[in-house]
DNA sequence: CGCTAACCGAGACGGTACGTCTGGTCTTCTT
DNA sequence: AAGAAGACCAGACGTACCGTCTCGGTTAGCG
């Protein structure tokens, strides 16, 4: 019941999206490295000011634009087995490869800055590991993982590979990655 | 056949030594964020040209002083098990948490620089990785890694978890973690 | 005849003086230079379109502040002689030096702003030389001043004197020093 | 006998002028107030960071420049006659007229800045006083000025007049004007 | 022993982005 | 319609580094 109307004029959405619609365009063409202030408000045709007044630093607009963009509702699948729904999980993260230029600079950025490391992990990293640990919590109570089992091993497992993957860019993240990650996390549950 | 003695003054190895103490003294002391080729040349008392003629950029610097720093060779243990000579490689790698800083600053900037990146992975992870492979290769052709199992998917766990934890730093990197990773390795990889 | 009320809310007195008194204030405490319409609103405790509604620049806050303080009349003395009445407007007019500082930012934005320096000589260096008019024109027609003697020139070596002490701050301008001027005004005038 | 060649490269005397070409060019283009350093360094070719290396404000650079364009020596004539000398030396600093833009914005930031203002005094207001005080003690030698005259007086009445006409713009800074101020002043000195 | 060549330190150079500041305008609700 | 509040675009400020350059001076091998 509070009274979000504030005094003096109100902040403008219409500026808000056109920043984060230049920080992304500016990331794709340049890339992460060559991304500065003073281009994204050259490009979104606004003053430097007006980017300082609501992010911090450059990561938290691309991160803002990323949260804003990805399907806001992570999916969990429930298919009724430990396989299926991880098989289904990977599938999915994996098919937002696309956004491998964002991620890398967001987590470049977070191993620069470590008041945006605790952002980035609360707002994003953090968020998909709560979706995988349902899965997990899910098998667990079917039987299909070991009592003696270290869940939060297994999720570094799986995000451990991702991120590799992602960063180092050596080894595909595509189907048949996610099912042999799939088949090797159900051996190494048992 | 190559006569590497070339015409004039002679590189001086005293100055190369203090550049990489420099570069990782200001690494400690102020962050990668803030290592500036400047503040490196003042620290060692050189001009800013002697660091740009040897190194085309501050990460290689450091690169350098890392290489130089650890243990030039990586021991492969041979304990007659999967199982020991997983703990032993984890435990001795684990053991090197204390490179952190050094580490997390040379991978953000590989993240930002592709030129460095390709450096970084043949110079460094792709050497670890070779150590690795020894091991999982002994293994196999003792018959304790399945035939259809993939060797490079381990690997990736292996180091997966590894990097995952040094970048997030939200879990140990201690000698229980080691173990348990170990036994989870060697049941997936039946 | 006209009707010189306007529809809407009547213009706020009380806000208007609080903004002359807040750019006098900040005038002293700062200097002209770090003088801000920011500044003055914030003092005042006012929004700055409050300001820009009624005056075009900082000066003009200051200059009608400044004719709002002064004797709204100048005295033009009337002694019966050029030396007497010359004494009387130099020592008048030399006891205003406690308004340096206004004077010198107002002439400082006058030199780098035409529009004011249009607005400045009208309603305030004019209005002065006019009064020295007065009393040069009365001693004319006593004969105190030669028949070919240049007036202007005259009212320029008054004022000229009176603003370049002012503005350079290397010589006095005292009760002597308005003694001396006349004498010598009143050498060179016959 | 000092050593004056200093380490490092040396300053590049080719950018310095160009800089104040460049500083006396935007001056005359867009007027002083509009005159940035940015906008000299653009017009220059050179960085920022070369201006602030060498000047402390936009000012001293115009001031340099000045100095540099103008005569360096002041000519201090010796007609035999006070009359003659101070006919000559007005005519001679009336000529200057066209310099106006620059002396107006020179004197608007000394009464902007303190510092400057030292400096500005310094290097060129009280040069010029020093030429014309050797006239007038030429003049008191021959017995043209009386005894109990006040030299320093008759050289604010001088620059007085001078100053406040180039400020005000009000009144002809010509030969004419020259003939009636020297009139006045050989009146005034007796 | 002098010449040549590449090194070294110092530090100025042209650039570019930083994050801040102020100017002058606008858009909201309140008086 | 005026006012307080405060966001908006614009652009200069002075600083920090970048990577390059140009000095004087040093240290090797070669003629």
């Amino acid at each position: 019941m509070t009274d979000d109307r504030r005094l003096g004029r109100p902040r403008s959405e219409a500026t808000r999206k056109a920043i984060l619609v230049a920080a992304l365009e500016e990331l794709d063409e340049r890339g992460y490295a060559a991304l500065t202030i003073d281009g994204i408000a050259r490009r979104a045709g606004c003053g430097k000011q007006t980017i300082y007044r609501w992010w911090p630093s450059k990561a938290d607009v691309v991160l803002e634009a990323l949260l804003e963009r990805a399907d806001t509702t992570i999916a969990i699948p429930d298919e009724g087995s430990l396989s299926d729904d991880l098989l289904a999980f990977l599938t999915a993260t994996f098919r937002q490869r696309g956004q491998r230029p964002t991620l890398i600079g967001l987590m470049a950025h977070a191993l620069l800055d470590p008041v945006f490391a605790t952002e980035f992990k609360e707002k994003f990293l953090f968020k998909r590991r709560a979706a995988l640990r349902v899965i997990l919590d899910r098998a667990a109570a079917r039987g299909e993982i070991a009592a003696d089992a270290d869940i939060e091993l297994l999720m570094d497992v799986v995000y451990g590979v991702l991120w590799y993957r992602l960063l180092l860019d050596h080894a595909p993240l595509d189907e048949p990655a996610g099912n042999r990650l799939a088949t090797l996390l159900v051996r190494a549950a048992r």
